[in-house]
DNA sequence: CAGTGGTCTAGACCACCGA
DNA sequence: CGGTGGTCTAGACCACTGA
């Protein structure tokens, strides 16, 4: 009768689900248990209704239902187990690094982001750039180099090189936006990202652009971000105040 | 005419799936796709045969084409676009993160793992461990101090705290197979992981068990497991020397 | 317009688990 | 044994893309 593990909450009206709409049903339901969990309606422990039950009461085929809850495994708050059931994860819940930017990141927390911008001109493509950005070498390419801030106090250095046919960023869009937003509304939608997460001792620069003290510690980040036709369109090498920024995961093991 | 682009390959004959075994159809399937795109059979940019037409010569329902694709997908080798297709990604494949140890990785990459064992005894459990494995504060817990080296070269001290039933781990068995190893031959199997990763300088002590400068940038890394029932079976705080481990992340936007 | 992936259905059989 | 999730089928309709 220990209340904290056989607590099913078969979470009881709070499903109209739109079907003609544009949102799909999977969806509607993952955000609605994802609810659950987050509100604290589903504790930690409890176990869900199972998935031919669920579906037979909201009206939906088992590979629908099926759906929802994985996109719920797949973020770590749910765990299933054959023959067992499906049972919320204990321990409280993080935020997971997404395929966001880092301007986004500080707007999420409720900080002001602002940008000062030491460089934004046309650079020629050497090696390594052009090995991740998949032009040739000798190609122009833009080179922006920021500090970003949040509430005023430093937080980042960031160098990007983008592509040719990026030459031509207004420098004002850049300050206002943030790369990722002036991407998008150029068209330019990220699909995948591949980031490469290490440490180092800043240089004499770095400390002063940072307002930290000579040789501290940075966390680095080199990212290449790719667009939905798989071409290349962001090659990024940043680093950031380890007392200010870090980053979550959440690994799931399939 | 541009071969690049246009570039379907149908993977000639190289399909006969095992339809009785234990290993699932999708998962036949996605593993040889994934093979040909490593192994340079489909090139970056080229264009999958769409996934009607893959089923039928496969003699496979649609579903288990698209689940089989879907998961190359997620590791973020393919890209699909409705109207268009799928294609492989550009740029060069990179291991990705996943819930494994650092045993697991060092020898993936061909080096000779070994362990020096700091300390292994039972400790009560203080605020931040008690929250961290969800266990009473004041409880016993298992703490381990450990320094790991490959080739013979010290890569990362690591602390972990685990719940009361796993005292009475011996020495030798964690000196032997690594901590993950150890919990898996106890049948305990990780599903979910939570990191957080970080840098900062290191201790003194720190610096005499990496064999580096002192107040070198170090990297750290939190974490908690969640065993296949949710519960968390370890808490681990670990620091690593950044000019011989980092991480690498691929994040996929859905 | 034809072709593609995105979603959804209504079943089915199986493997694994606890009682 | 009954209940659970894991896999698979053979269809269907839709939204989006490019020509």
């Amino acid at each position: 009768m220990s209340a904290k593990e056989e607590n099913t909450l078969p979470m009881g009206m709070f499903m109209d689900l739109e079907r003609s709409g544009p949102i799909p049903l999977y969806f509607q339901v993952s955000q609605r248990i994802e609810k659950a969990i987050l509100s604290g309606e589903l504790p930690a422990g409890s176990r869900l209704e199972n998935e031919v039950a669920l579906g037979q009461r909201l009206g939906l085929s088992r590979p629908t239902v099926r759906r929802a809850i994985q996109e719920i495994v797949d973020k770590g708050l749910l765990v299933r187990r054959r023959g067992i059931g499906t049972q919320v994860v204990h321990g409280q819940v993080t935020r997971k690094v997404e395929l966001t930017s880092l301007y986004d990141d500080l707007t999420n927390t409720h900080k002001v982001p602002s940008t000062h911008l030491l460089a934004l001109e046309t650079r020629v493509a050497d090696a390594k750039t052009a090995e991740r950005l998949g032009v040739a070498e000798g190609s122009p390419t833009l080179y922006i180099r920021r500090v970003r801030l949040a509430d005023d106090v430093p937080v980042a250095v960031m160098e990007n090189w983008l592509p040719e046919e990026f030459i031509g960023i207004e420098p004002n869009d850049l300050v206002a936006h943030g790369l990722y937003q002036v991407l998008r509304s150029r068209g330019v939608t990220m699909r995948v990202a591949r980031q490469h997460i290490g440490a180092r001792k800043s240089t004499n620069e770095e400390s002063v652009l940072l307002e930290i003290e000579k040789n501290a510690a940075l966390l680095t980040m080199d990212r290449t971000a790719f667009d939905n036709s798989g071409r290349a369109v962001e090659f990024g090498q940043h680093c950031y105040r380890p007392d200010l920024y870090s980053f979550e995961v959440t690994l799931v093991e399939k």
